[in-house]
DNA sequence: CAGACGACTGTGAGCGTTAACATCACAGTT
DNA sequence: AACTGTGATGTTAACGCTCACAGTCGTCTG
């Protein structure tokens, strides 16, 4: 019949079925005023041919893609992969396509190409997980009028935000610690350039400062087990002197839990250790670790809802920030320590 | 000036560069006969008004949307967003968009009307991630000339597959442990109806067959620590009988190396644990673990691969099947048994 | 019973791009 | 000097859809 075999048109719904290809347009956008018989006719051709809309088209008349566009920096991980599901699956709730872009490295200009490359296909707005501060900087040039959404990204800004709460976070880890009865509480840190590691630095701090107690200097970390392993070492030969540490991730935690194994330090008798993150595996660390949890799922949602209402209310200029509460998972790694809780710095040197 | 300000179009560009809007097309898509003056008046002109190509309209008029579907489980798991991650970048690299659909159940419905959603959108084609039986049946009723890549699907049915080994990966794990000494291996396997779980049975039985070994029950999980926890429960009840366990992935593998340690068994002395896919944090369990790595990243560049060459070619009645091998990772959960290495079956009942 | 109104359907013009073809200037041939 | 070819550009028509508007009915009202 047709040598060409291209997919079928409207038009061509339209002339099987005997009415304009108008009509075929209202019965698939739900319009009210078709009467029931052109209707089931309409459909019966759809369904014939074997029809399937053009979105594409749809998107130049209606100048609407119903896509969205992510930014992310690493989907292999844990939280960006957890939060970039949150979204999609929240995106297809309301009939939106993701279209992602995933960074090497997460520099401006990487940021900038990649919301051209975006805005160039046409998407109804953006999500960056920009947890890095370069890449949330990246954000102060975005085409304007581009609802855009950052996720953990910095505060100020010209853009709406979802984030967990880190400092909360922390305070919690680190009061956690406290209020088992140790003296101060150590640090194992993320990357400076991440805003993540910035904000659990200073809840872990701030929570120190308020009990009055000594603030150790942090070790550096780069969210990777090995780091953390590496962290652990020096810990181990701190034994004495630290008692509870606070570790900026789970992976990391799980380096240090597997240092202080291989040094013969006890977890939690003679080290309690924190994480944070809460990912599905701790729960089986070796001995299970206690973690601050962060409900990725929430922060893809709530990503989401800002995004939508910037779309429908037309109005970028608004920025919203909403603050997910990140919550404490008691589990075994963390006890009081050995010698007993502490009282207070000794007003003598004699008993 | 405008009150609707809309972004700027090709036939603005053309106005201020004083050409027609075909010329600014040639300029943009590098057409070779332009005069290099009018070149730079063309690019002098969007530079200035900021001029951003419509790839919707684009995609339109060429029929080539530039975009591929990805069709994907749980894209939280380290194995899919591992794959993706590569299809992501591979793709990015040959100048395609990504949309993804990540389905909450993985059955037939399901994957159709993602993968209608995604003909709609005009996607040149898509890379399912089907690790389920159900899904990898759902590619039978792909529309007609889609190019497209099934990731860890079945062997048969009409599309191409890339995977990776997984009965070649579970000999490994398997003769890996028979060649430690050990008589038979047990096996914590994943759920019924993932392929991937199949293989890994098969290639563990076959080892063991092979080997003329007994082959002990299966113990079922379902990927997560959890089930892998109540499956090392089992095992540590058997202790005495199983020197060797090969589970069917490192977070399962987790679980039971915590039940394990603290039922008292010790591994590797008492007892080996092999896992699969080398998640990062495998090198830092305790004890570290010894598994079988899959290379995601050579998954998803494959799969791309495949991809391109049916929408060059136009051809998809061709099926390649690709198949990535596994590799195995000695680390420090697998050791001889106890009682010294397995020497046959006895001859008689005294010694 | 004319007019108005509402329900339903059709027509034509975009949306912003590329493809195909037409045009034009100018150099090199004969 | 007319002819041809080629490089550079412009013109027009798709691409497949929606939007705005213009019908065409039939029914209800005064």
């Amino acid at each position: 019949m047709d040598a060409e075999r291209r997919p079928p048109v409207m038009a061509d719904v339209a002339r099987v079925a005997g009415v304009s290809h108008q009509t075929v347009s209202r019965v698939l956008n739900g319009h009210p005023n078709v009467r029931p018989a052109t209707r089931a006719k309409v459909l019966a051709a759809i369904e014939r041919l074997g029809y399937r809309r053009n979105q594409v088209a749809r998107a130049l008349a209606t100048r609407d893609s119903r896509t969205l566009g992510v930014i992310s920096f690493d989907t292999t991980l844990y939280g960006p992969a957890s939060t970039l599901h949150g979204i999609e699956r929240a995106a297809r709730a309301v009939g939106y396509f993701v279209s992602i872009v995933s960074l090497r490295t997460i520099d401006r200009d990487g940021v900038r190409e990649a919301i051209d490359h975006l805005a160039e296909q046409g998407v109804a707005g953006v999500v960056v997980v920009a947890p890095q501060r370069s890449a949330a900087s990246a954000l102060e040039d975005l085409p304007p009028g581009m609802p855009a959404v950052a996720v953990e990204g910095a505060h100020t800004g010209p853009v709406s935000t979802v984030c967990v709460d880190q400092v909360a976070g922390a305070r919690l880890a680190t009061e956690h610690l406290l209020a088992l009865g140790h003296e101060t509480v150590w640090h194992v840190r993320g990357p400076s350039d991440w805003l993540e590691a910035e904000g659990r630095v200073a809840g872990w701090r701030a929570a120190l400062i308020d009990a009055g107690r000594p603030v150790p200097e942090p070790l550096e970390g780069d969210w990777s087990p090995r780091s953390g392993y590496a962290a652990g070492k020096r810990l181990a030969e701190l034994a004495g002197k630290v008692g509870a540490v606070f570790v900026a991730n789970d992976q990391m935690a799980l380096g240090v839990l597997r240092a202080l194994t291989e040094a013969g330090v006890r977890v939690p008798e003679e080290m309690s250790v924190v994480g944070f993150d809460d990912v599905p595996e701790s729960e089986f660390f070796s001995p299970p670790l206690t973690t601050v949890r962060q409900d990725f799922g929430a922060v893809g949602r709530h990503s989401l809802d800002v995004l939508m209402r910037q779309i429908a209310e037309r109005d970028t200029t608004r920025h919203e920030r909403i603050v997910v509460p990140p919550a404490l998972v008691p589990r075994a790694s963390t006890a009081p320590p050995a010698g007993g809780p502490y009282t207070g710095p000794p007003d003598s040197l004699s008993t």
